[in-house]
DNA sequence: AACCTGCACAACCGCTCATAT
DNA sequence: AATATGAGCGGTTGTGCAGGT
């Protein structure tokens, strides 16, 4: 770091430091290097009050110069954090209301551990507040041997869905999620990856969940409203993990009351973008350690022997229209516990962008399109392909950041809202494939 | 009284991404 | 195009308090 030529060199000195002289600015003189010695650890209410009036006096932002224009031991990053979480005066104090608890609930079973975008749902609150809240939540219930979801969020996204299956609920975060912990759990084996979708005529109806059917080995078919519903994995934004990530068979594992023994696979690549319908690829992590969490699924999977398929519309279909006041199943779940809140919400709280209000604003243009065009792949080639199915994934995880970014740019439309007219899908094949658990494939359609 | 445990909260760290140069 | 910088995000750790033993 430079200032004007003249290095500024930065300790940190740790919090034990605070009465010790060394946390002093040091500046040296003028061939010298200066020194400045920053604090961490808690803040104190005199910090509190320097930052306080800097900010008021300059705005947020330029965080870096704070120190440099304040006086205060800190770096950047620190004013930074401490000015959102606990001095902004737009916060809220109050402890967390059970009607705040719930829409976190709520947001965390679609959404996942995205704090960030959860704080535009619950006005007054942070991320960092938010985090700390469903973490403690979390290990209190593991410890309790409970569910991460009740089961009236359970219920509540049946209803919601069984009413209204071509809603949003994908175009709200790029996907289908499921309640985020199941994704996180394992089992017994099943794994799903969505085939093929996409070709480029921008629509789109078969990644709707509601639009695949799953059929078990007894010829059962099943509608998949959507995987909470229809009892089938949800399907699942890409994971992170490395073990499960683009490029690799994907699998997801059901504990007890789920088909112990089954075991598909709906390989994917190229695009699963849906806009206006809700679309989904899973990518399922069966790595991890807390069945417990997983709660029952409305059907029982110990006959479903996950064979699943979607159909292949031979026409494009016009997605549904999504209008405001048609809302989506978390739509509807911030609507209700909103409407059900204390008087004494925030003001801000009524005015909160709703999931609807935000996607109403997107205009269809400006969400991504498909760059490829359908591609079938077995998935015997797609595993002996590795290279070119981890390129496949690699760009439609592209896609989905380009779709997750036109969502997120919607707020600065809301001034003059487009009306989203839902038209902005892609026409897909979706195949979903069953193999047993040595690999051979069980039955396959069209 | 001392110790332990759980909990809530605050703060830091590492990383990614966007933007400016 | 490459690099530097700032901002933001999510994960993790640290701290203080309350309650139980």
């Amino acid at each position: 770091m430079t200032n004007g030529g003249k290095e500024i060199v930065m300790i940190i000195w740790e919090d034990d430091a605070i009465e010790d002289d060394r946390t002093k600015k040091k500046e040296c003189s003028n061939d010298g290097p200066v020194v400045v010695a920053l604090r961490k650890g808690p803040w104190t209410a005199e910090e509190d009050r320097i930052l306080t009036e800097y900010v008021t006096k300059h705005g947020e932002g330029n965080w870096n110069v704070v120190q440099k224009n304040s006086g205060l031991l800190r770096c950047g990053k620190s004013c930074r954090l401490r000015w959102i979480n606990h001095l902004r005066p737009d916060l809220r104090k109050d402890p967390m209301s059970p009607e705040e608890a719930e829409i976190i609930v709520e947001l965390h079973s679609i959404l996942g551990n995205k704090w960030a975008k959860m704080v535009q749902f619950l006005p007054g609150r942070t991320d960092n507040e938010i985090k700390n809240f469903w973490n403690t939540r979390r290990k209190r219930l593991k410890r309790a041997k409970l569910a991460s979801y009740p089961d009236n969020v359970q219920l509540q996204v049946l209803n919601e869905e069984q009413q209204q299956q071509t809603q949003i609920l994908g175009a709200f975060d790029g996907g289908i999620n499921p309640p985020y912990e199941l994704s996180q759990e394992n089992g017994s084996e099943i794994s799903y990856c969505i085939n093929e979708c996409a070709n480029s005529n921008h629509q789109m109806d078969s990644f709707h969940p509601a639009n695949m059917l799953v059929q078990d080995f007894q010829s059962e078919i099943y509608a998949l409203t959507d995987p909470f519903s229809a009892g089938l994995p949800p399907l699942v934004h890409l994971s992170d993990e490395p073990e499960c990530g683009l490029g690799s068979p994907i699998y997801y594992q059901f504990t007890n009351n789920f088909a112990p023994s089954c075991s598909s696979v709906i390989s994917r690549n190229d695009h699963a973008l849906v806009c206006g319908n809700s679309f989904g690829f899973a990518s399922f992590d069966g790595l991890l350690d807390e069945p417990m969490e997983l709660f029952p699924l409305p059907i029982p999977f110990d006959s479903v022997d996950a064979y699943a398929q979607a159909h292949v519309p031979s026409t494009s279909v016009q997605s549904e229209c999504v209008p405001p006041q048609n809302d989506g199943m978390l739509e509807a779940v911030v609507h209700q516990v909103l409407s059900n809140s204390r008087p004494q919400s925030t003001p801000e709280s009524h005015n909160s962008p709703t999931v609807s209000d935000l996607l109403a604003t997107i205009p269809h243009e400006s969400l991504p399109g498909p760059k490829s065009s359908v591609r079938e792949m077995s998935p015997t080639e797609e595993f002996s392909r590795p290279d070119e199915f981890v390129n496949d994934q690699a760009r439609l995880s592209e896609d989905m950041t380009e779709f997750l970014d036109a969502v997120e740019r919607k707020p600065q439309h809301c001034g003059n809202p487009a009306p989203f007219n839902g038209d902005v899908g892609l026409d897909s094949s979706l195949e979903i494939r069953n193999f047993d658990p040595s690999g051979q494939e069980k039955h396959e359609t069209s």
